[in-house]
DNA sequence: TGTATAATTGAGAATGAGATTCAATTGCAA
DNA sequence: TTGCAATTGAATCTCATTCTCAATTATACA
């Protein structure tokens, strides 16, 4: 089983949740793709492929999946929310043009650094950090 | 006139847009409040005034509060999208504690010096930032 | 392998924040 | 003043997300 499966059925599991054939489903399509999505990008997948996910069901799996630490919501681009799966990768910060919604990702060890310094501190136990900086990127610079 | 004040007439004339007397209630409002404060909490601060701005207007000004540098989104806290007045103050991260929705405000300097770099690095414009951490408190970790 | 039971699901309805429309009003520059 | 573009508020609309509930399923256990 993939390490992303069994860490959200240990997840469920230790809830009293289930492992559903749906949740499978998600929890896949979420993994396969390396970009930020809304949920609306997941059942529109899902019908390209008639397989039944329902909308309901995709917003109430994407908590579980941010609670059990796989996935994190992003810095939102435009009404709905945006996620991105964050297990296997180094914590990034984003930043999102204002004028043509592109989104540069950026490392930077730091960030992770002072994360933990600060929880510590105040003895806060994180589940999910966002640095995001809005602003306009290069090219629509030149166009203001 | 209030530094914020001239800065925020400045920022509408150079895009040719006016400074009414509702734009000035919202900024002295935005202004007049420490904390965290969402467009609906504005208006039951001028309705219990008898102040007469609509939603349509403070939900049409906070972006440009926004853009002016005034103000900047704050993580968001529940459903509604929440503000804060940032012009005088040092830039901070937020923790927000998904059990108690208690806001813990902290302030790091290399957090600017970060932004600072990333920006350069990439050309990128800022207009807006955010660092901030979901997780849960001292006291709520007790009781889960 | 059946059965009990609590969790889960999907379809559709409900909710509510925020955006939009448009006629009436206002700020400002000439 | 006057003219005109910007602005406003009330009502309406939109649409992402949540909720409801009857039907379905996963799992523990007899
Ligand atoms: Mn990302
Ligand atoms: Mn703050
Ligand atoms: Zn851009
Ligand atoms: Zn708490």
């Amino acid at each position: 089983m993939k390490k992303e499966k069994e860490i959200f059925k240990k997840y469920l599991v230790g809830k009293g949740l289930k492992l559903t054939s749906e949740r499978e489903l998600i929890l896949e399509e979420v993994f396969s793709r390396h970009d930020h999505f809304d949920a609306e990008a997941l059942f529109q997948a899902f019908r390209a492929r008639s397989e039944n996910v329902s909308r309901a069901t995709i917003y109430r799996t994407l908590p579980l999946l941010v609670e059990s630490g796989l996935v994190q919501e992003a810095l939102r681009c435009g009404e709905r929310v945006c996620y991105e799966h964050i297990y296997g990768h180094k914590s990034h910060g984003h930043m999102i043009c204002i004028g043509c919604g592109k989104i540069i990702e950026f490392e930077n060890k730091a960030l992770e650094k002072i994360r933990k310094k600060v929880c510590e501190e105040y003895g806060f136990k994180p589940v999910e950090f966002r640095f995001g900086i809005k602003g306009y990127c290069k090219d629509c610079q030149k166009k203001l």
